[in-house]
DNA sequence: AGCACGCCGACT
DNA sequence: GTCGGCGTGCTC
């Protein structure tokens, strides 16, 4: 005589609510579907939640009743499957992880709608006729769209061989069998670049989709994906979400890059959702990229992904000149302190013949260390363990961490002298003032987190140099990310070893990828390129690799270390982050957590590194300890979630859950 | 999250 | 004798 009653997630970010409750379904109610968002009693509250399912309830509980469904939409049983995997995989609330997939809320006041504020024509000469490599990689693409079956796909292509035209075309090929195509770009910058190529084909069919668009104008979205008139949708990692009922090709583009890890609480990776996704509806996967994660490469050697190859440039255009110059030698540096005597007058002549020159380097502000004459204390953060960045703009100090800004003192805070302060090492800003002191007839353009803080600052400092009315283009990692400017012929990085010194496993990847990517904007116009590679460590293999822009050669040499050190992808990864305000809590929690999963997993395939202080000890006035799973986490994954729920329920310090972790 | 219940100090 | 401190504990 039992009765299925609705499990309901409530919308309360509680690691203990992490679970479903139990409600009936008023017998005047239709039964609402699963998905539905609905309101309930809960407690002594009233909140939103999610039907996850029906099952019957066991005996002994008293059941309230669902109050109304709620006038919000409700999830598909796509996305529900989909954040249930998450849920699971990432070991998250499954309630965090439906917040995040959420459509859009109806308005209450209708909008009118608002268009074309495409201020700036990404003009791309599409060509007709393509290369042998491209019908090859096409040809696959399409036959695995046809077949209507789960097909994943790593196209590797060096930059300028013409991925994007690929892309254009597979997707006209599935929307012609009326399905739907997302395109996942790394960061929102990118996606009004996207739409323009994809609108010169599909017209208004094409929709931007990302979480800093406004409520109604998503809404309206909403409405036109459900209506059938929007079938390509174009944004970043959250894009992945996308409300979609028949999605037939999923194309990520620049597959390699780290944003699309989500850096906080759930910590999803969308490439792993995305793949999920197409899983579910025998769809297409095409991971796009010239320098790709290891992580995909390596399913794509074990013949888990097909792997399409596009190794040259249209045109037979060919791939920049790649010159290394050792900073260890004194007379390279000279007086400038970070510009070699070569690349000066490299920069000269690109300047004389009217060409333009990218400059790369992966440091924001003045400069990365302050300290006093008099007695060398360094300048720190209040409430992180890092030191002040200066910034010349604004004169003030700047910690990266918690963001905080201070102006710049006139005393030494410890010993109190009066001595201006030192400033120490090379930020984009110093560089900048230098670079206007060597060349003080040439126009130059910073494009950094700084510069580009304004809405569309970042569009109108590219724009400025696609129209050439800048000769230099300084800037950070920013400037590495897909562009195409044909009158580049010099692109200088002016320390490669910045990313290759950070505590992180994939300091190597990232170097290696950076530097290829910068050095793929060099020479994509009839004119050749050069790249001038500035580096203390020029025998490092991803230097040498990516100088010989040998993908193959850094693939392995990386895979072997990883191989023996067991790091991903040949080992599983879970970092435990332990955060609170007394240090001393978190270190014997952090110890007692350790002592306590070591005997858990001591069956298991499976190492317990640490416990030991996060690389930056201390955040915002939290202290920070840290402990890695590290071996094969599969099946571990319920038993790591009870044992973090009950430490969770015996301590006010903050425990964070990151699988497959980024950074260090 | 929110708010009950619950067991020990200074107030009308 | 009561008001109230915020330490555990529960929410179908």
């Amino acid at each position: 005589m039992g009765e299925a009653c609705a499990e309901v997630t409530v919308d309360i970010n509680h690691p203990f609510l992490d679970h479903f409750f139990y409600y009936r379904v008023p017998p005047h109610f239709p039964m609402p579907e699963i998905g539905t968002r609905v309101v309930v009693p809960f407690g002594h509250l009233i909140v939103h939640g999610w039907i996850i399912g029906y099952s019957e309830p066991p005996r002994g509980i008293q059941l309230k009743e669902i109050l109304s469904v709620s006038s919000e939409p409700g999830l598909t049983p796509e996305l529900l499957k989909i954040g249930r995997w998450m849920a699971d995989y990432y070991v998250q609330p499954l309630a965090e992880i439906l917040k995040l997939m959420a459509p859009p809320a109806k308005p209450l006041r209708k909008v009118k709608t608002q268009s074309g504020q495409n201020t700036l024509t990404f003009t791309r000469p599409r060509r007709l006729v393509l290369s042998r490599e491209q019908v090859k990689a096409l040809h696959e693409i399409e036959v695995a769209l046809h077949d209507c079956c789960f097909k994943q796909f790593l196209l590797h292509g060096v930059t300028g061989s013409g991925k994007t035209e690929v892309y254009l075309r597979a997707a006209a090929t599935a929307v012609s069998m009326n399905r739907q195509v997302l395109y996942l770009v790394p960061e929102i910058a990118l996606t009004p670049q996207a739409e323009a190529w994809f609108q010169s084909v599909f017209g208004d069919q094409v929709a931007i989709w990302h979480s800093r668009q406004g409520h109604c104008e998503k809404y309206r979205i909403y409405e036109d994906i459900k209506s059938g008139r929007v079938k390509i949708l174009i944004g970043p990692r959250s894009a992945v979400f996308a409300p979609f009922q028949n999605v037939g090709l999923i194309i990520i583009d620049e597959e390699h890059d780290p944003s699309y890890k989500q850096q906080e609480q759930p910590y999803y990776h969308a490439r792993d959702v995305a793949y999920q996704r197409a899983r579910y509806n025998r769809a297409v996967l095409i991971l796009g990229s010239a320098t790709p994660s290891l992580e995909s490469f390596t399913h794509a050697v074990k013949g888990h992904y097909r792997m399409l190859t596009m190794q040259q440039r249209p045109l037979g255009r060919e791939l920049p000149r790649i010159t290394v110059i050792d900073l260890r030698s004194e007379q390279q540096v000279g007086s400038s302190g970070l510009i070699s005597r070569y690349l000066r007058e490299q920069i000269a002549l690109r300047l004389e013949r009217k060409e333009q020159v990218i400059l790369f380097l992966n440091r924001r502000g003045y400069a990365p260390l302050v300290f006093c004459p008099e007695c060398g204390y360094v300048l720190k953060c209040k409430k992180c363990s890092i030191s002040l960045v200066y910034h010349q703009a604004t004169r003030n100090l700047q910690c990266h961490y918690c963001n905080h800004k201070t102006p710049l003192p006139d005393h030494c805070p410890w010993c109190g002298s009066s001595k201006r302060l030192s400033f120490l090492g090379m930020g984009i800003q110093r560089v900048e003032q230098e670079i206007r002191r060597l060349y003080p007839g040439a126009n130059l353009q910073r494009l950094d987190l700084d510069t580009t803080r304004k809405r569309g600052a970042f569009a109108q400092i590219l724009g400025g140099f696609a129209r050439r009315e800048t000769d230099i283009l300084l800037g950070t990692q920013m400037v590495a990310k897909g562009h195409d400017f044909p009158w580049v012929t010099l692109v200088g990085v002016l320390n490669a070893d910045l990313a290759l010194n950070l505590p992180d496993y994939r300091a190597a990847e990232r170097t290696y990828q950076l530097l290829a990517q910068v050095a793929g904007r060099a020479g994509r116009g009839q004119l050749p390129g050069e790249v001038v590679v500035q580096t203390y460590f020029p025998e490092h293999y991803s230097i040498v690799a990516a100088c010989r822009n040998d993908y193959n050669v850094f693939y392995k040499e990386e895979a072997r270390s990883r191989e023996f050190l067991g790091y991903p992808p040949f080992g599983d990864l879970i970092r435990l982050r332990l955060t609170g305000e007394k240090e001393q809590e978190v270190a014997s929690l952090a110890v007692a957590l350790a002592d306590d999963l070591r005997s858990i997993f001591q069956n298991e395939n499976l190492a317990v590194l640490g416990p030991a202080q996060s690389p930056v000890r201390r955040v915002k006035s939290y202290y920070r300890w840290q402990l890695m799973l590290k071996g094969d986490c599969n099946g571990i994954r319920s038993k790591l979630r009870a044992c973090i729920q009950s430490y969770r329920k015996k301590t006010s310090v903050i425990i964070g859950i990151e699988v497959d972790p980024y950074g260090f």
